[in-house]
DNA sequence: TGCCATCTTATGGGATATCATGGAATTTTA
DNA sequence: TAAAATTCCATGATATCCCATAAGATGGCA
């Protein structure tokens, strides 16, 4: 099985900016690092410079390949490509789980979101978001009220059987 | 034969959370899970955040897999695949069977849809759901009053037929 | 068809491992 | 050399594993 980020957790952040990555993260992090090996840690990449720029965005190192592999198929001086490598690239760091599962939130990512003392981590099949807790839950109710004033042939959930499998 | 979700069926929680899942479930669930194989326990997945929430639901790795497909079609930071994402993999946790064929529902879980000692598994074909006893007869309740006053050609008995195959 | 042996199921309890988290000690680096 | 970052150790809580048992269900077989 391939496992994806799913479920969500909340996490405490300390002085130091320690947090604990979720134990069923770790494994999809490790299973989508080429390099890893049992007794090591695995590396993967964390975004900053998001879409929506509210959360961090935590990809394995086979997902972000998969991103950067589409970002060079864009012809070489676009604007477009400019742009995503500037968001994707630039804005990103490698991060190493250390041997008990956390990684160190740097002042400057804290700040990015607005963390404090918390972190919420959000599994999203092959990334997952990392966000301060209050602003994740106005995300979701921002997302439910959406949802709610959606027509019936705007549901997502509807338009999915409509996809050619 | 593919087996599908069938039946009702009641069962204690305990202290430590851990519910048997039905046996017939059980049958449903390594036939769904492509690295089940005799003697290990299969995987699935639980979604918490239904659209209606008041219930877990329950899908085999393969009907899972299906949905995650179709979703990853959706273009990569689209608004609509943002929302699925959300709702169905960040809601949603893996689960497994233990060798007695329990699972353990997490404070958390239990907590969603109001469980206590007692939890409710329903069949629902490709899917199960599990309810709060009491919940679970309140919703049958309901649709069974919405049921009566459906006109004719409302009735989705009537209408099965009339869909093309 | 009545009875016994066996298997499966549902449930419980205790032991063990993993996880999340904190603090101290040590190293790096500016 | 002080501040920041990293490594190492410690611990309570939670989750997982292992074993136990009683009640049904199943299946032969006389």
């Amino acid at each position: 099985m391939i496992r994806r980020f799913r479920g969500e957790s909340l996490h405490k952040v300390d002085a130091k900016g320690r947090v604990s990555v979720p134990a069923a993260f770790r494994r999809v992090l490790e299973e989508g690092d080429p390099d890893f090996s049992t007794g090591s840690s695995p590396n993967f990449v964390i975004v900053y410079g998001g879409v929506r720029g509210s959360c961090l965005e935590g990809y394995t190192i086979n997902s972000i390949s998969k991103v950067d592999k589409l970002i060079s198929k864009l012809p070489r001086f676009s604007k477009d490509r400019e742009m995503l490598e500037r968001f994707i690239n630039t804005q990103s760091t490698y991060m190493q789980l250390d041997e008990t599962g956390r990684i160190v939130l740097s002042h400057r990512l804290k700040e990015k979101i607005g963390i404090g003392d918390e972190a919420l981590f959000a599994g999203m099949g092959e990334k997952f978001q990392i966000w301060e807790p209050k602003n994740y839950q106005n995300e979701l109710n921002a997302l439910d009220s959406s949802f709610k004033n959606l027509s019936e042939d705007e549901n997502p959930f509807l338009k999915l059987d409509q996809l050619q499998d």
